[in-house]
DNA sequence: TTGAAAGCGCTAACAG
DNA sequence: CTGTTAGCGCTTTCAA
């Protein structure tokens, strides 16, 4: 069966191929007439545009580029997914790049996108140490970065959970529950994490606890530097992992350690990956609303593409705190 | 800054555009002269191919689709990962399509790849019942099935773990650590379900036992319904769930009606998701071999983009069993 | 309200 | 070995 062309619509119709191209787009003048003509046809022949030939008229693509770093990161996979079908019900299609947290990786995606013309590119992560930046060198194409700050806030929109608040409500709920000495536990710091750990600084302060680093916070290596800090400091009965991963770690080592959770020692986590439901103690955590980040996303990337400037525009999104069995 | 054509390149080297189309696809022929210059040009101005117009005339995007019914199942997460890892260097780019397991969307998701007339697609999956059927109103487009049993196997390239094998390795393990009354646990049945369920059933067959779906086969609803079948048949000792997200559930059910895991009650799960290593007793478990199945995916895919017809073949991937804490 | 025609950037057949 | 040219399917002036 051969594919039919706006040609073929044209003639069948006694219009030219403007006219159709007219009635497609639904833009110019025709008549009612031919507009119902038209579009019978279309109905009839099964006629579909070819976005090829459009877009190399119009460069306009229809399709975004999405950069993440760990799409196995369910955190990720949840709002990769959610973006994609919000951007499915707009009529854009979507690139996902997976770039592994490799500079050449990202280098090499961002090259393609813009050699395939993506219309626009919405940048996540929360793991990279220094910002984002992008320059297109031919045609400037809009981008939106989530949870990983730009280098330069003026030519995007940035959005990401508010971590600082997050952090914040989990430590002051250690406090609400008995805790008297809270340690803020970490591995590698980006920009999301020391957000995290300013919440955690400022409920402290707020509880009358003056932040020492040697104290109140670990960086996290192994069992066995876990169980010296510990013994170091036998007042520790809480902690605040600065993500779910470091979170479950610990439950381990406590466990191992015999330390019972959360009667001797409480934990929360932050983000509330599927295992924070699953690991015993079940893992009390800060949610981030996935669904309300993918939606400003998206609203702000067709923003973008219309020229709707709202470049500079920083959103935070207010997380969650789920309450579950590692704290009292 | 002005985006460079091939006329562009054709002028400033003094041949014809067609001269710099062949040395750009190396094909035909040219003096090793005019190929310097064209490249010297090429790489000067930054030139790069408008693949939109390439694609207008060829007809080949260099893009392919992945239907995957849940991009949040680390399975699939990871199967995806890596296939769209493998496409990348090879110059394609891939659009994945996140079906959420609805047929609505899955067609809607069909018509658009094809009408962005992707290389080729690929489908994944594991939960449907029926079986994968395209058939692409006009151009053919090849596709793949992975877990999924395509309605015709002559037209595809079917790949799948060797989920047979894998239950039986499971099972066997089991007895072979002293089971002498297994069960399968399962909730929903698809194609790959099946297959594992054939292979308890062969194992049970190798032992001398004879499969009696009321007694070595449950389909688990709740706690209490799971709690009822134990009281009815005292002897199960082993339980061989068809996946790890009801090897978990079980583990759970278990703990709460105070049964010792390995000890009076032996689980086995299938998949080895992440979750596996976390629960407590830590999930021996089939392991399938992602990697490979994407690896056998892509090649099969780049065969049949070149004709190079394989239509109709069969791979079975090998598994693994992976022995941690919920066995003796 | 409609049509003719140019042209987006590229490839490929044909001619030389 | 290289150039000329037609045309992929569409949109968009310009003119009617």
């Amino acid at each position: 069966m051969k594919q039919y062309s706006i040609k073929d619509i044209a003639k069948l119709c006694n219009v030219s191929t403007a006219t159709v191209s007219r009635v497609i787009n639904n833009n110019g003048r025709f008549s009612e007439k031919t507009r119902q003509k038209v579009l019978d046809v279309i109905e009839q022949t099964g006629y579909k545009i070819d976005n090829n030939a459009r877009s190399l008229r119009t460069n306009i693509t229809f399709t975004i580029g999405i950069l993440v770093p760990d799409i196995k990161n369910p955190f990720f996979a949840d709002l990769v997914q959610k973006i994609e079908e919000l951007l499915f019900t707009k009529n854009y299609s979507t690139i996902i790049c997976n770039t592994d947290k490799n500079e050449q990786k990202e280098k090499a995606y961002l090259r393609m996108l813009e050699n395939k013309k993506v219309d626009g590119i919405i940048v996540i992560s929360g793991s990279y140490q220094h910002g984002f930046k992008f320059q297109s060198s031919l045609k400037e194409i809009p981008y939106i970065c989530i949870d990983r700050e730009p280098e330069n806030f003026h030519n995007t929109v940035f959005i990401s959970s508010n971590h600082y608040q997050g952090a914040l409500d989990a430590t002051n709920y250690l406090f609400q529950k008995g805790a008297k000495s809270p340690v803020v536990v970490v591995k590698k710091v980006s920009s999301s994490i020391k957000s995290r750990i300013d919440g955690f600084k400022e409920s402290l302060k707020n509880h009358s606890l003056k932040f020492a680093k040697s104290r109140h916070e670990l960086k996290l290596q192994s069992q066995s530097s876990f169980a010296k800090f510990l013994q170091k400091n036998p007042s520790t009965d809480s902690l605040f992992a600065v993500d779910d991963g470091i979170a479950m770690e610990l439950l381990k080592y406590l466990k191992n350690l015999g330390y019972q959770v959360p009667q001797q020692i409480q934990v929360v986590g932050f983000d509330d990956v599927p295992a924070a439901n699953i690991v015993t103690p079940k893992l009390t955590t800060i949610q981030q609303n996935t669904r309300k980040i993918a939606q400003t996303a998206v609203t702000s990337m067709m923003h973008a593409i219309n020229k709707q400037n709202e470049k500079g525009s920083q959103f935070l999104i207010p997380t969650k705190l789920i309450i579950r069995e590692t704290t009292k």
